[in-house]
DNA sequence: TAGCATAGTGTTATATTATAACAAAATTAT
DNA sequence: ATAATTTTGTTATAATATAACACTATGCTA
């Protein structure tokens, strides 16, 4: 059974929903803190929520921030072959979906010959919005 | 004045050999350990050194695991446009130096046709060892 | 449909990773 | 020499994440 066609269960979709009311990445204790009206009391049941929605891939966690978002393609195939956009100065992110890097990546082999299995990437610069305040 | 070619101060020569002295990457608080006997006592020590040794490009953070590995050009020019596999089985860490690979990422635009100023880029699999074992 | 396996929940406690804040010493630049 | 900068040492604490255990719900399958 593929999982990403599950229902979802309680404090799976609870956590899922506030991660995608947020235009940014939200850390693990700002969710338990927003979902704690729900009912959910402690840190592992967030962080149970969030394995589990990484693996469906219906969300990724921005590793340089300890953060996750959820995945802007509405069913995600490559949950495990990732890359973001993290701005340097307001830390906004954005998942960069572009078959020709993918597509690149997927098929790039290291010195020995060997291809991956997924990757993560994070490009790291200034976004527009921030450049224009600079410039101001 | 460039920093790599800085003379390093006390902390971050314990630091910078202890990581130099794995092959694997080690956590903060393993290098801890074993720099106490230099006279380094606390977190923020070593933290500190970690974080002026990555700026030199002397190491670099290996995000998805809370761990620091040397760099294994002798002298990083590009600390911030890195790539590394990852076994998912033990955890091994090497540097992908791939020249093309470096300059296919330094020269992706995104969708608005903006480069990036730098990139942290992750490839998980099984690595030859690892699978050798599977294979017995 | 009863029984069993799997997945999810609730809970407490604790482990792991990282930084704030402040005073003092060492180094470097002018 | 002295001012500026960097590094150190220190205590305390913040932020992130998991272990362990008992229990409940759900979905298979025989």
């Amino acid at each position: 059974m593929i999982k990403k066609n599950k229902v979802l269960s309680k404090n799976q979709k609870l956590v899922l929903d506030f991660i995608q009311r947020n235009k940014k990445p939200v850390k693990a204790y700002s969710i338990l803190s927003n979902v704690q009206k729900n009912g959910i009391k402690a840190p592992p049941q967030v962080y149970r929520a969030l394995d589990k929605l990484i693996e469906m891939g219906k969300i990724h966690r921005i590793e340089s921030q300890n953060s996750f978002v959820a995945c802007n393609t509405s069913d995600c195939e490559t949950p495990h072959a990732t890359a973001f956009s993290i701005c340097n100065s307001c830390d906004e992110v954005s998942e960069i979906n572009d078959p020709k890097l993918f597509k690149y990546l997927l098929d790039f082999k290291d010195h020995n010959g060997v291809k991956f299995a997924g990757y993560n990437l994070e490009f790291f610069g200034i976004c527009k919005s921030c450049e224009q305040i600079q410039k101001v």
